[in-house]
DNA sequence: AAATTATTTAAACACTTGTTTAAATAATTC
DNA sequence: GAATTATTTAAACAAGTGTTTAAATAATTT
C-alpha cells in the first residue's frame, strides 16, 4: 500500500520532463515518455492519470522552481549593487544547469491556455516585489537615476534570460560550441550588472 | 493552367501561419488549418503536398523576413547612435505587428531539428555583420568604451526581443492589457538606446 | 464545342494518438 | 499463509492524425 520504491514513478516523471522540455507538450507522445523511462504506456497513465496531468505537474514545478528562485533574490535584503550581481550570477547558474527551462515555460504559455494561465497566476500572487521599491528608494536618496523601473527590471531579466532562449540560434550564428556559449554566459555575470549599474549611476 | 486566382492557396497559407504561430507545429493539425481557411484537408495537401512542407515554407518566410530586416539596419551606413535608435524603433514596430514571431521561430528551433537547422544556417550565411566592425572602429577612435562587442549585441537584441517572448507572462505579472503592454514597448524605443549608449560612452 | 487541365469535394485509408481493459505478478497486510 | 492491495504487462479501444483516392465541378486551351 505505502509506496517505498518510487523508482518507476520517478523514472517516468524525469523522462517526461526531459522530453517535454525538448519538444514541448504538443510534439511529445505518451509512447515517447514510456520509452524514455524504459517503461510502458499503461504505467504512465497508472501513475499520472493522463498526459495532460503529468504535463501540468511538471510545468508547475519548472515554473515555481525558477520563479521562486528569482523572487527570493530580488526580495532579499541586500544593497542594490550586491543584489544585482548576485541575481545575475545565480540566474546564469540556474540556466546553465537547465538551459531549456525558459523557452519551455514561455512557449507553453502561448495561446492563452486557461489551465496554464491559472497555474501561473496563482504562483504570481504569492510573490511580493521589493526590487521596485528598492530602486525607488535609491532614486529618492539621489543614488541612482530616476526612470521607469519596469524598464530596468525588464532589461535586466531580458539580458539574462534571452540568450538561453536564443541559444541554438546564437550558437549557429556565431558557430559556437556549447562550451563557447557557456563561456560567453559566464562573462555576462560581469557585463550585465556593469551595464545596468552604469546606466543607473549616470544620472541623465 | 496558369494560376490567376490564388485566393484558396493564400487563404490556406495565411490561416496556417496564424495557427502555427499560435500553437506551434506539433499542436497544429491539418484539420485546424483547413477549418481556419474555410477550406478542406484535401486542399491543404493539394497546394502544399504535406503539413511539413507547408510549415517549412512559412517558417522560412517568418525567419527570413525578420532576420533580413534586422541585418539590413545593422549593416546600414549610419552613425552608431542613429543606428541604434533606428534599430530599436524598427524592431519594436515589427514586433508590435507580429508579436508571436520570435517565440515561434525560437521554439521550433529546439530539439536540433536538422531540417530547420539547415534552413537557418543557409539564411545566416548570406548576412555580413557590419555592426561589430563599427563598434570596434568607434572604440579605436576612443568614442566608446572597449569591451566584448558580442555582449553589447546580445544585450541589445535581448532587450528588444525578450519582452515580446515573455509577453503573456509580463502581462499577467503586471496585470497589463495588450494596450498597456504596447505602450511600455513604445517607451522602450528610448529606454534601450539610452542604456546601451550610456554604457558605451561612459568609458570604464 | 470538345478536350484538357485545374480546382474542389467527400470519403476512405493506414497509422498514430491517448486511454483503458483484463489478466498476471509482486508486495503488503491481517 | 491466505487475502488484499500494488504494480506491471500485453493487448485492445475509440478517436484523431496526415495523407490519398476517385469522382465531380470549374476553368482553360485548342
Amino acid at each position: 500500500m505505502t509506496k517505498i520504491d518510487q523508482s518507476t514513478e520517478l523514472k517516468i516523471k524525469s523522462a517526461a520532463k526531459k522530453i517535454f522540455l525538448e519538444k514541448g507538450f504538443g510534439s511529445t507522445t505518451t509512447r515517447d515518455i514510456a520509452e524514455g523511462a524504459e517503461s510502458n504506456i499503461a504505467l504512465v497513465n497508472y501513475y499520472f492519470r493522463s498526459k495532460e496531468k503529468l504535463f501540468e505537474e511538471i510545468f508547475v514545478e519548472c515554473f515555481a522552481d525558477t520563479f521562486s528562485s528569482v523572487a527570493r533574490i530580488l526580495n532579499d535584503n541586500l544593497p542594490l549593487e550586491v543584489k544585482i550581481y548576485k541575481f545575475v550570477d545565480h540566474m546564469v547558474e540556474i540556466l546553465k544547469r537547465d538551459p531549456l527551462l525558459p523557452l519551455f515555460v514561455l512557449s507553453e504559455m502561448r495561446g492563452e491556455n486557461p489551465k496554464i494561465c491559472n497555474l501561473v497566476h496563482s504562483i504570481h500572487q504569492q510573490e511580493a516585489n521589493a526590487f521596485h521599491t528598492q530602486l525607488a528608494e535609491e532614486a529618492a536618496k539621489g543614488n541612482i537615476r530616476n526612470t521607469d523601473f519596469r524598464q530596468i527590471e525588464m532589461s535586466l531579466m531580458s539580458m539574462v534570460v534571452f540568450p538561453f532562449i536564443g541559444m541554438n540560434m546564437i550558437k549557429m550564428k556565431e558557430s559556437m560550441s556549447t562550451e563557447d556559449f557557456y563561456k560567453l554566459m559566464e562573462d555576462r555575470k560581469k557585463a550585465i550588472p556593469e551595464m545596468i549599474l552604469t546606466y543607473l549611476r549616470h544620472k541623465g
